[in-house]
DNA sequence: CTAGGATCTAGAGCCAACTCTAGATCAAGC
DNA sequence: GCTTGATCTAGAGTTGGCTCTAGATCCTAG
C-alpha cells in the first residue's frame, strides 16, 4: 500500500466518484489540505482514505455535510475544543436514536402489510375460486 | 371527530403544512381524489388522515415520494396487483434493513467517540496538570 | 359595506448533495 | 510528433422535496 494515491486510486478505494472527492475538497471535508503533485495533481495518503471513510459513515448514516465539515475543522484546529465535539457527536446520537425508532417503526410496518399480501397471493394462488376482490383493509397504518 | 377536515385542520392534525398537503395531492400521493366545497375548497376525511399518517410513516424512514406515488396508485387501482405491491413493500424493507446497519454502525462509531472524548474532558476538569494536548487518534474510524 | 382570515391556483424559489461539462494540461507509449 | 488517458479548474445542471409568493376568491363578524 503506498501512501500516495491519486485521485483515481482513492476513487476505487472508497467508491466515491472523483467528481465528488473534489467537490468533498472544496467543502472543507478533508483532514489536512490535499497535497500537490508536480502537475498540481492531487496527492492523497492513507490518513485521507482513513478520514473519508469516517465521513463515508457519518454521511450513510445521514450527517448533513455541514455538520461533517465542522467537525473537521475541530480536529483540523486540534486540541481544547473537545466539548463542541462532543455536542456535535451527541447531536448526531440523538438524530441517529429518532431514525433508529422511525426505521422500526416502518419496518413494523411493512412487516405486517409484507404478511397481508403474502398471504392474499398465496391463497389467490391455491385456490383460484376465493374471491379475488377481497381487499385487505390498506387505508390505514394499522 | 367530523368525517369532513378542511385543509388547515388536516395541517393541525397531521404536522404536514398546508402547502405540503397541497404539493402532496399534486404528486397523486391522495389515496383518492380530494372532495372540493362550494368555494373550490378541499374537503378530507378521516380516512384521509389515515393515508396519510401511513405516508408520514414512509417518508419518515426515507421512501421516496415516487415509490409512494407508485403504491398510492396501486392501492386505488383496487385488487388484481397485490404482487407488485409486495414487490413494492419487499423493496422498502430491504432499503431499511440495509439502512438501519448503516445507522448502527454509525452509533456504534459515534458511541465510542463520545466515550473518548467525555474520558478527555473529565480528566481536563479533575486534573488540570495533564497534558491537554494529548489528542486521540481521530483520523480513524476506529 | 368592509375588514380579516382561510382558502384557492400557478408557478417561482430554495437547499442539499451531488453530477456533469468544457476546455486546458500533462505524462506515457507508439 | 501524436494520441490516449488521467487529471485539472470553474462553473453549470440535476434531483428530490419541499416552501413560498402573488393575486384572486370566499365566508364571517362587526
Amino acid at each position: 500500500m503506498p501512501d500516495i494515491l491519486s485521485i483515481g486510486q482513492v476513487a476505487e478505494r472508497t467508491g466515491l466518484s472523483i467528481h465528488t472527492l473534489r467537490f468533498y475538497e472544496r467543502e472543507g471535508i478533508l483532514h489536512s489540505p490535499v497535497r500537490r503533485g508536480a502537475g498540481g495533481n492531487r496527492l492523497y495518503s492513507e490518513q485521507d482514505i482513513e478520514w473519508l471513510s469516517l465521513c463515508m459513515i457519518l454521511r450513510a448514516s445521514d450527517m448533513p455535510l455541514a455538520a461533517i465539515r465542522r467537525y473537521t475543522e475541530l480536529v483540523r484546529e486540534g486540541a481544547g475544543n473537545e466539548a463542541e465535539r462532543l455536542a456535535l457527536l451527541r447531536r448526531h446520537r440523538e438524530y441517529l436514536i429518532n431514525q433508529m425508532a422511525n426505521l422500526s417503526e416502518c419496518m413494523d410496518l411493512i412487516n405486517y402489510k409484507v404478511g397481508v399480501y403474502e398471504d392474499l397471493i398465496d391463497e389467490g394462488a391455491a385456490d383460484h375460486s376465493c374471491n379475488r376482490e377481497a381487499l385487505p383493509a390498506d387505508g390505514g397504518p394499522g
